[in-house]
DNA sequence: CAAATAGTGTCTATTAGACAGTATTGT
DNA sequence: ACAATACTGTCTAATAGACACTATTTG
């Protein structure tokens, strides 16, 4: 193999090379908020932040200290941006098998005072159920969720804002379009279930109507009845529960759907 | 500001940094090939590649020598991964205001001999009437385009064998699912033009059948006739011209789509 | 007129979405 | 009985997609 011959030649240092790689990961869930007796509850998608303390692991000033930021760290020699992202949100909110996405680059020359520093960013899902745990576990006076209709207008550090804002976009469209709902949800679900999911990010007349969604729901390939199960913890009337199928891919073309 | 209390402390050569920051591009295009006279050309999705070549600037050996690759190279301190793609394919193509996205990251260790070595992997379109100026320019018995279903089975350098086939899976899901055909087309068009463009990666029935999309193409939001232009440059019958309006926008979900 | 692409007439099966009504249960 | 969610009956307007037909032009 010549490689070894080229190898030999090859010296890194006579380029200038970036002085960090890290991840940063937004987490994402869904809150039920009751609003009152009798009222059905209202879900907000909420992300998680975390408040950057004023002193680092070495007692000295920290950078961006005080202010709001996504959860993320440094990428290890041995590891990918995608793995780097998966550990750290583990080590934050003890959950795992989690949706996660990588949605972006962020290394625009200045975005971080500390030098050339290149972020992946990465979208999380922890359902609320599963996020519980993580509450018990952690002080978290410096962890918190915020609604996405209001964590935009909080002082964030470094670029931040412009990342949860693509964050945010990007999620929304993926609830629409790819089945990711899925992972706010547990394994079976009711109709309304997944319809209160939607709804925070949509409010296309065929999903907010009971009806037409209760009947889609039915039709739709890549969802199916679990059959002969039923919850009550949606309403009195014991209502159907159904699940994602596996692996389903279709796209509909938009030049053949309608409009 | 605290921050420059902090940055006195912050000394980047605490943590291994990478040694290597790149852009690779995938360029496409679709060439009309002539199957016989009188016949309707074929279109064929094809993507660019480069053959490394056997010695580097220095004259040295040079890695990956004599294998095909994705153009690209080394991204600058002053720019961002995407600004450099841009440069790169404009010293390539010569051509400016190409569609161009980012796709990708491949950071996998080890993808690269020379190092930990992080690549931003690019899309771009060129259209075929604006690429036969490049070809014109350069003596290009290192550039070729290679047709997407043929492409794989080449010897490719580092990862790009993985680059190329995530390129052609995101390049034909977005065909369908946004407008960039538009970016393979004139600013106006015939209905069998943009048919033609997506016949090269969908067998829709509404999509091939002829008179199912000359019909459908006046209803969709996204284009518009322009009134009163019509082309011969399809068949010896006068054409409607059709453009892409701008900045359209709309998506349906998944859940109210018809199947 | 022959051949080729462009485009229209018309029908059928499907269905989105609206409105109204029925079903099931806990209190 | 009441209230709340879950679901079904039924209608209407829209339309995808198929098939057959007409229109326009060049050679």
């Amino acid at each position: 193999m010549s490689n070894k011959e080229a190898l030999k030649h090859y010296n890194s240092k006579l380029f200038r090379t970036p002085d960090g790689y890290t991840s940063d990961i937004a987490v994402f869930t869904i809150i039920s908020t009751k609003v009152g007796e009798f009222k059905p509850p209202t879900m907000t998608l909420m992300v998680m932040l975390i408040k950057r303390s004023e002193l680092n692991a070495e007692g000295q000033p920290n950078i961006e200290a005080g202010k709001w930021a996504l959860p993320g760290g440094f990428v290890q020699e041995n590891e990918s941006a995608f793995e780097a992202a998966k550990r750290e949100l583990q080590e934050e909110t003890n959950v795992k098998s989690i949706h996660i996405k990588h949605y972006g680059v962020y290394d625009k020359p200045g975005r971080d005072p500390r030098g050339w520093i290149i972020s992946n960013a990465h979208y999380a899902i922890v359902p609320e159920h599963k996020l519980s745990n993580r509450k018990a576990n952690d002080d978290a006076t410096d962890v918190k969720l915020f609604p996405v209709d209001e964590v935009l207008s909080l002082d964030l550090a470094f670029d931040h804002q412009e990342i949860i804002q693509d964050a945010i976009t990007v999620i929304k469209h993926d609830l629409l379009q790819t089945t990711i709902a899925k992972s706010f949800l547990q394994d079976s679900f009711t109709y309304s279930e997944l319809q209160a999911v939607l709804k925070t990010v949509t409010n296309d007349p065929g999903i907010i109507s009971d009806q037409a969604f209760a009947r889609k729901i039915k039709t739709l390939p890549f969802i199916e009845e679990v059959p002969g199960k039923k919850t009550q913890r949606t309403s009195k009337t014991p209502t159907q529960l159904y699940k994602f199928k596996d692996e389903f891919n279709l796209i509909r073309p938009i030049y053949t759907a309608r409009y």
